[in-house]
DNA sequence: AAATAAATTAAAGTTCATTTAAGGTTATCG
DNA sequence: CGATAACCTTAAATGAACTTTAATTTATTT
């Protein structure tokens, strides 16, 4: 799961994403609305958490620029105090959701927990390239016959492959998703991981491959043979 | 037990939760109709307590709402005077029991206590995976030949796990749900108690197991040797 | 009030995902 | 056709994540 979180209090922002990191969310942590705005149309998320005040943009406007954009993904509003008025307008220009400051970190993960669910009552939770399905509830890869599960690195790399299967992913892209930006680990680990997930796929038969495009990174690709 | 509780007064649900704590339930505590449906919607309670009186949505109207949506849970309705009015329509609306304030605890554990009893004479009071029997009533643990019984933490994990079997339940889904999120309690104590449950399964011949998944949870399996 | 059971803490032992490192392979270009 | 850089693979080393046991505190029962 992949969240967007808009907040300009760097010390609130720090402890939530070392939070939700612990709970096996990918996060991106930015600290203005125009950051929010940039990331929230580029980026591909599954949850996008916004402050409603913050620099440059408001998180209203953030929210309601966004949706006229055509970005449905859901959006939990942190309101700052009990601004009933401010609710009121989140909602009406689509939030899917709001909590007023102070809340407790519980309830903000039970909530970004329903809107997962609710997410994925309507987007499948496997993802299926040829023959291979990617299970995201308990990370098992599987073929018709059988299955085997993955590790955490593993399973990350491969959803992004097969997240967007024809499209091309560079190393640097795996280093700041999964490792995080200022990740002291060497490139070398990406390729590392690229070539045991060859062979976890291979195992299974399956008629995909993960090829290198030289100086770029990787894309993934179905044969047939 | 789970126990969903939507009331207003602040000071009125925090004494409440506290008892209801104390007597072994797990709750979330809810402070207006629109929270209420939401939680109501999305996790699964075995009981749901909901004042009439609260912001955005009455309780009759997430009553109603969360009846047309499938809903079955047990719900107790918190009228606040003798309103006769309301407690005849919460019944048509299909709550299952009222109680109007002010009133004693006493009674209210009473009825919830009822409800429970209610509901698993309808739903099956034993989870079976494998060869193994999780009594919800007594939390004894069993397979064909041999009973024992669970601790509370014992059987809530096992309950989870159980309940959905395959699914990876996260190290914090089991410390927010079991422990509550501001618990002081280390993480550790969920290992300590996989430990046990692990060597109480064991004892039993179970054919499935506990799994720990690095970096993220446990799941339960079935194994065939 | 003592005995029993349950829950928590602490700490030492183990395992396995992740990383590092290093030698091999393949593509590209002058 | 080498030479270089980019990538691949394997295997060993590391350390965080997990396991277990046991001692301690807390709650419950007798």
């Amino acid at each position: 799961m992949r969240i967007l979180l808009a907040e300009d209090e760097k010390e609130l922002s720090n402890a939530l994403a070392a939070i939700f990191k612990h709970n096996n969310y990918s996060i991106d942590t930015v600290f203005d609305g125009a950051e929010a705005l940039d990331y929230g149309l580029t980026e591909n998320y599954d949850i996008i958490i916004l402050d409603i005040m913050m620099p440059k943009l408001s998180g209203l406007e953030v929210l309601e620029k966004l949706r006229k954009n055509g970005i449905q993904v859901p959006i939990l509003m942190l309101t700052a105090k009990s601004e009933v008025g401010d609710r009121i307008q989140g909602l009406d220009l689509g939030a899917d959701d709001y909590l007023s400051k102070p809340f407790a970190m519980g309830e903000l993960l039970a909530r970004v927990r329903a809107m997962g669910r609710r997410k994925s009552e309507f987007t499948p939770n496997v993802i299926k390239v040829g023959n291979i399905s990617l299970n995201k509830e308990n990370y098992e890869l599987s073929n018709e016959h059988a299955s085997l599960r993955l590790g955490n690195k593993e399973y990350q790399m491969l959803e992004m492959l097969m997240g967007n299967p024809k499209r091309l992913i560079s190393t640097e892209q795996f280093m700041e998703r999964i490792w995080g930006y200022d990740a002291e680990s060497e490139i070398n680990v990406v390729w590392v991981y690229i070539s045991y997930l060859r062979k976890k796929l291979s195992s299974l038969d399956a008629d995909i491959k993960i090829r290198a495009v030289r100086g770029v990174g990787y894309t993934l690709e179905e044969c047939n043979d």
